[in-house]
Order: structure tokens, then C-alpha cells, then sequence
DNA sequence: ACTGACGATTTTGCATTCAAAATTTCCTAA
DNA sequence: TTAGGAAATTTTGAATGCAAAATCGTCAGT
């Protein structure tokens, strides 16, 4: 097993919740789950670490690293940036095959929007959001969208959204396949801002931080 | 010696060119030279990879990263949608003690410039650029900043200018800190992308990548 | 002389081991 | 009965040891 693969199965590991936010990883117990000894192990936790999606206390081991509002905003801020970042090089860069696949995308998103199949439409949502970083042909860009986004990926693509914030959703999509066909890159990252501004708002009313609040809430 | 001052310490050699672009890290002397066994340092090599700043060649161990010129583009191109967000951020948020010190910095920076003192003129200049970030109040933002700006910090602040193009940052300057008086977040983005797209232009030109046919050149 | 292959040496990757720190357990005293 | 503290246990952080892979050096064959 090689050391990426150890990375990527923990990671895997945090973000399907699998370990759930707040929680202690002991080592012991992952070593054997994964039967690999501690040094590798401890090797993919100080990378995780730096990722921010573990956290590290001195001499008291590791835990799944938790989000308050405030990593929350921080997060979406930053995705906000890299995201209007990435549809400005798009407009500039996309080819004729990706935005193909990304208008192949919006009419299956739109259609899942049509039959209320939350589920599916995320997977389109998704598809065109990253895609459209692909198409921006910016490597550094494209592995910092990654570690941000994956930190808010729950958050983004499981919360519910009502009948009229979906609406608006789809609106704006409708928007930013427009200003990618018309290669308008700064028109396309304003809209994206914009999405993502009220994607955020949504995910922050909808109480999705993982603060010890929940917890104590629930004890 | 904690673990993150192992690679703090490694990271500055790497920064300082103490141990130049595309060499061979050698496991052995620098467990030496920094009186650690191997285990500590080759989690911080993983870290340092993780980072962009290493490069890790499975069963062939660790060399400091080399910068092309399509990593260049790349991290200039992220650089500059990072500190167009961290304006926009900065000018809703900006204290006016914040404020002032970036002031007085851009009156050392212009009589730098008068007494064509160019460390000097970096150095204000640095501060600058990292006050508003600063200011834009944002962990995440900020870090990833970090890590961005470390990659390109040599070229960004080892170039030689031109006097025109030194002129000219200087204005660009003088309308940076006219935004950011105003709070005009929009204005400080635009003026900041441009900024920063000059000088990876001049960077670029005076071939600060860090490819093997500089080595080829020189053999 | 040059190419290619074989063996010796070095280097890497990981498991194991050991000391220090933290946590838990258990006992004592108020 | 409960609070405080000491011993035992667990857990962490780092050094060492060992097997596998890669590199280097040498030598045989052309």
C-alpha cells in the first residue's frame, strides 16, 4: 500500500463522515483497520493535517477537525475567489468538447430540478462547478479548489434547499451557462460570486457547522 | 525540536535556496545537520509535498521542487485571485490603525523608491501586499496565500525592474492605497489583479523560472 | 573502447522498540 | 461519600532495525 493511498483512504475516511467531525482518531485502531504500522499513519495525519482537515494537539494525538461558522464563512470566501478565479480563465480557455459536457450537464440538472431529485441534481451541480475549474487549465488553482471544497462538501451538497431557493439556484446556473457561452469571464465570475454567496447564507440558516453546540445541543 | 519547527526549518532552507530548486534531499545529512532521526524528518518531506515545495519520487526519495514556467503562470494566476478577494475582504473590514500602518508603509515604500533602494522598496512592498491580506481577516484565505506567495516569493521579490516599470508599480500603488482609503472593494480588486499581472510579466521575461535548462545552460 | 549485465553498496519505506507525556485507576484522607 | 493524589496503564513522539528497491561500480563480451 502505497503512502497517497493511505492519505486518500483516510481522508475518504473524514469526509464520508465516516469519522465523524470532533471525533478522536486513535491510531491503535486505524492501523489495525487499515494494516499498515503507525509510522505511515502518523506520516498521513500530519498531511491531513496541513490540508486543515485534521487537527493536530501536541503530545494528545489527532482529531477530525470540526467547523464552526467562522471556518464556514472563511471557507466559502475562499471558494467564492477561487471559483470567480477559475470562470475568468475558463471564458478564456474552455474548449468546445467541455462546454459541451457542461451544457450536456445544465439539461440533466435542469431535468432533475424538474422531477425535485435533490440527489442527482447536486451530482450535475457538482460536475459543472468542477469542471469549470478544469476548464480554467490552472493545476495550482484546480488543487487548492479541491482541499477548500472538500472541507465544505457536505455542507455544500446535503443540505436541503426550499422550492424557492432552488428556483434561484437554477436561475443563476441558467446565468453562468450563459456568460461561459458568450465566454464573458467577468460577467461569469459576478454570477458565480453571487451563487456561492447565497449557497453559503443557505448552508450557515440551515445551522450545518459542527461546532460542540450540536453536541451540546443534542446532550 | 517539536515537529512543526522541523518543518518550519526545512521550509526556510528550501525558501532561502540553501538548498536550491531540482536538488536531491539527501535523508541522511540533514538528519545530521538538524540532530533529528528520520522518522520526524520524512513526515515533514510529506508535509513539504504536500505543500508544492518538495517533490517526492516514490522508493527515490525528495528534491526541492523547480518552478517552470507553467508552475509560474499557475501560482501568479492564483496569486492574483487570492489578493483580488483579500481587497475586496480587506475593505469592508479594514481597521483604521490597519490602515494607517499600510500608509506609512507605502511613504517608506515611495522614498525606497526616490533613493532607488530596491530591497528596501521590496520589503514595504512585501508588507503591503500581506497587511491587506491581513486585513481581509480570513484564516483560510491567509494560509493558502502563504503557501502560494512562498512558491513565487523569489522571483516576486529578487527581480530586478526596469526604471519605467518601477515607476509604474509605484502608481499602482499609489492606487492601491487610494482603494483601500475609499473602500472601494471592486477598484482594489481590479487595480490589485492588474498589479500582479504586470509583474508576473517582468518575472516571466526575465526567465526566473527554475527549469533544468538553466542547468543545460550551464553545462 | 564501448555496451550491457551482474554483484556490492546505498537509500528508501515500514515495522518495531523505547522513553516521555498524558490519561485512567485506585487508594487514602477529610 | 467525595476530593485529592499517587501508581498503573495507555498513548504519543522519536530512534532504531530490517527488508526491498534503487544506484553505483566492476567486469565480461563484443
Amino acid at each position: 500500500m502505497l503512502h497517497t493511498e493511505v492519505v486518500v483512504g483516510i481522508r475518504a475516511m473524514l469526509l464520508e463522515g465516516d469519522i465523524p467531525p470532533g471525533a478522536r482518531i486513535p491510531e491503535r485502531e486505524l492501523c489495525e483497520r487499515l494494516q499498515i504500522s503507525r509510522t505511515p499513519l502518523r506520516e498521513a495525519l500530519k498531511v491531513l493535517a496541513a490540508e486543515g482537515l485534521v487537527q493536530l494537539l501536541p503530545n494528545r494525538g489527532a482529531r477530525a477537525a470540526r467547523l464552526t461558522d467562522q471556518d464556514m464563512r472563511a471557507l466559502f470566501e475562499v471558494c467564492q475567489g477561487l471559483e470567480a478565479l477559475a470562470g475568468e480563465l475558463a471564458c478564456e480557455r474552455i474548449s468546445e468538447t467541455q462546454l459541451a459536457a457542461i451544457e450536456a450537464a445544465h439539461a440533466d440538472m435542469a431535468r432533475h430540478h424538474r422531477d425535485r431529485d435533490l440527489a442527482r441534481y447536486y451530482r450535475c451541480n457538482r460536475f459543472i462547478h468542477e469542471a469549470i475549474v478544469t476548464a480554467a487549465d490552472n493545476p495550482v488553482l484546480n488543487g487548492l479548489y479541491e482541499t477548500v471544497t472538500a472541507r465544505i462538501r457536505r455542507a455544500r451538497y446535503l443540505t436541503p434547499m426550499t422550492e424557492q431557493r432552488w428556483a434561484l439556484a437554477m436561475q443563476e446556473h441558467e446565468a453562468i451557462l450563459n456568460m461561459l457561452k458568450r465566454r464573458d469571464g467577468f460577467g461569469l465570475a459576478h454570477i458565480l460570486r453571487t451563487h456561492l454567496r447565497h449557497k453559503r447564507e443557505e448552508v450557515i440558516r440551515a445551522g450545518f457547522a459542527e461546532d460542540e453546540q450540536t453536541t451540546r445541543a443534542a446532550g
